[in-house]
DNA sequence: TCTTGACCCTGTAGCGACTACAGGGTGCAG
DNA sequence: CTGCACCCTGTAGTCGCTACAGGGTCAAGA
């Protein structure tokens, strides 16, 4: 039989067992036949589902965004403006998190190179911490 | 009298009324005296702990290591060793997600500039997220 | 004096995206 | 036939808040 358990699904796609059960849960993948001990047993368009999906959440979308994206890919004919939206969308958010976390490397930095390494009365990080 | 009710202390140190009172169950902050009324009675102390735990936040320390700080600042004298520990852990994180969200923004990127706005079967980034 | 309204209290539930059990069932190899 | 790896469901925990629900307190204005 060519079908996969969820466990070689797992295995196949990097994505864990217990994740692949969340997002069946939460819609992200159709529910799939059952073999006679109710184990799931998978077929290849599962397995490019689920990739899609794992492509996806490495981009950092959130579900509500890959349950969208994955019922605009359906639609093969319709223009992409909906798809482009949501992929501008998170960019905007990646870079904002950037920003922040860039922000917070660059005070870290200053802390760490200011700090003499003597008693904690002294030290710049503390004294930063405190509001100087 | 000079107390500050935690109305006061929120606006004061921009952290909302509900962060205070969860800090305080989760123990960064010290139970305050109560009034009569037992309203949360906060003095000086208790404005510069959480202007302290404030700044922490805003560098992305978490709770637990915030805990760790807040006790290290306790010893004035002894070795900042563990603070600067404390801290580079912390530049390490945020510098692993720096990473983590620029290799994002650059897949992003990459495929918003090639999408040429036609159909969704024709997208290039509906076509990256199902793997070409 | 009464009442309005802003503030405060506790306790609990929800968020997002998992992750980790507990307590069982299935299926195959030795 | 027995062990073991795997599968099942359902629930609770993670992190750092945030949002109520259902009450109590308090000062100012009519
Ligand atoms: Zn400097
Ligand atoms: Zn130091
Ligand atoms: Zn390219
Ligand atoms: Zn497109």
């Amino acid at each position: 039989m060519s079908t996969l358990s969820i466990g070689d699904l797992a295995r196949r796609t990097g994505v864990p067992v217990e994740t692949i059960r969340y997002y069946e849960r939460m819609g992200l993948l159709p529910k799939p036949p059952r073999t006679e001990g109710n184990y799931r047993a998978y077929e290849a368009g599962h397995e490019r589902r689920l990739a899609f999906v794992k492509r996806s959440r490495d981009l950092g979308f959130g579900l509500d965004a890959i349950r969208a994206l994955l019922d605009l890919a359906d639609g093969a004919d319709r223009p992409c403006g909906e798809v482009d939206a949501l992929a501008r969308d998170q960019l905007a958010e990646v870079e904002r998190k950037i920003a922040d976390l860039t922000a917070m490397r660059a005070e870290l930095q200053d802390m760490l190179g200011h700090c003499r390494n003597d008693t904690v009365a002294d030290c710049e990080i503390i004294g930063r911490l405190r509001g100087k």
